[in-house]
DNA sequence: CGCAGGTTTGAACCATGGTTCGAAAGTCGA
DNA sequence: TCGACTTTCGAACCATGGTTCAAACCTGCG
């Protein structure tokens, strides 16, 4: 039941943005009267931070499991790309994930930027790994990670599921451009 | 007049985000009155509307500027890369502008889309010049583009000017490996 | 059947915050 | 100083939408 409501939760999010939607319109997409969604969460806000959990809890876990995959770091930052960009187009609630963080409330969200933070360093390790190893150009791997990061999360902007490219493709264009620029 | 409350509107939807603020919020920014801001302006909406419009103003006209310049689409597309970043980063009304189109009402939003298509297109433009050349790699230049405008937009999520880089650091950073990504 | 617990409802409550408005204050040429 | 006009104020208005609540509904067990 919880899993029904946040998959509807995180479709509306996703179609409308989170300030633009109401309990009344996940009530609807959920089937459910508005009251009763007070019943398995507390508030709105909860719902978008179990939403953004949920995601962040999958891309953490492809991190480990690439981690442990013994290949270069090129091989690994493609791996963690594409990944990424599944979770972003192919899974519903990851798009609201990174993109409306400043929109919980101060507690919520201090959680959700730790946990961020410790994604965004996982990525970092395999990039400063890869300097490191003199398979990557010299770079300053803070922000060359922010740009790969940025260029991901901003898929959920534009990405339209009907549209010509399947997710696919956008995650194979993307892998080969943002490593690319990254060997030396 | 008018321009000193876009800025004050801007330095703040920046601070705290567009939903997050509020109209008297602004007029304490500006120094002003609540009631007094809709002898300038409209509504909130109009407010947010003329930031994204003025920013994306600026940003059209360094591509028409570096158009001229005849020189490479590697150094081109670097130019760009830079004025993005620091209207972006510097100017404070930048940040608003691409980060948050989908809180404009649909008559409003419609025409901030139409401009941001527009200076996608030019960027696209130089991508896809560099692919005919042969000094870019072969690729989709529209997801390309696409990668780049979103590490470029992103930037206004993560970036503080307490920080320890200077937009300029940041910009260097994001030109060459984003350009680099490109070269064949 | 009847009762107890968990579940669902939808109408009503109420805080937030965008907006309006009538009046007051400044500006300036005559 | 006067009067017309522009600008400013801030208290009140009111729609929106998150939230609450008491009653109804189910479900299974004694």
């Amino acid at each position: 039941m919880r899993q029904t409501i946040l998959r509807a939760a995180a479709r509306v999010f996703r179609r409308r943005g989170f300030a633009a939607t109401g309990m009344r319109d996940i009530a609807a997409e959920a089937d459910l009267s508005p009251g009763n969604l007070y019943y398995y969460f507390g508030s709105k806000d909860e719902l978008l931070f179990f939403c953004q959990d949920h995601s962040l809890d999958r891309m953490l876990a492809t991190c480990h499991a690439v981690g442990r995959a013994g290949a270069g770091a090129a091989e690994r930052l493609a791996l963690v790309i594409r990944a990424h960009v599944a979770c972003m187009l192919d899974e519903l609630d990851g798009a609201a994930a990174h993109t409306e963080v400043e929109a919980l409330p101060p507690r919520l969200r201090e959680r959700i930027v730790a946990k961020r933070d410790r994604y965004e360093a996982a990525v970092r390790r395999i990039v400063a790994e890869g300097v490191r190893m003199r398979t990557f150009a010299p770079c300053d791997p803070t922000l060359v990670t922010r740009a790969v990061l940025g260029a991901l999360n901003w898929t959920a902007r534009w990405y339209r599921p009907d549209g010509a490219q399947p997710p696919a493709a956008v995650a194979d264009a993307f892998a080969t451009y943002l490593v690319r620029g990254l060997c030396a």
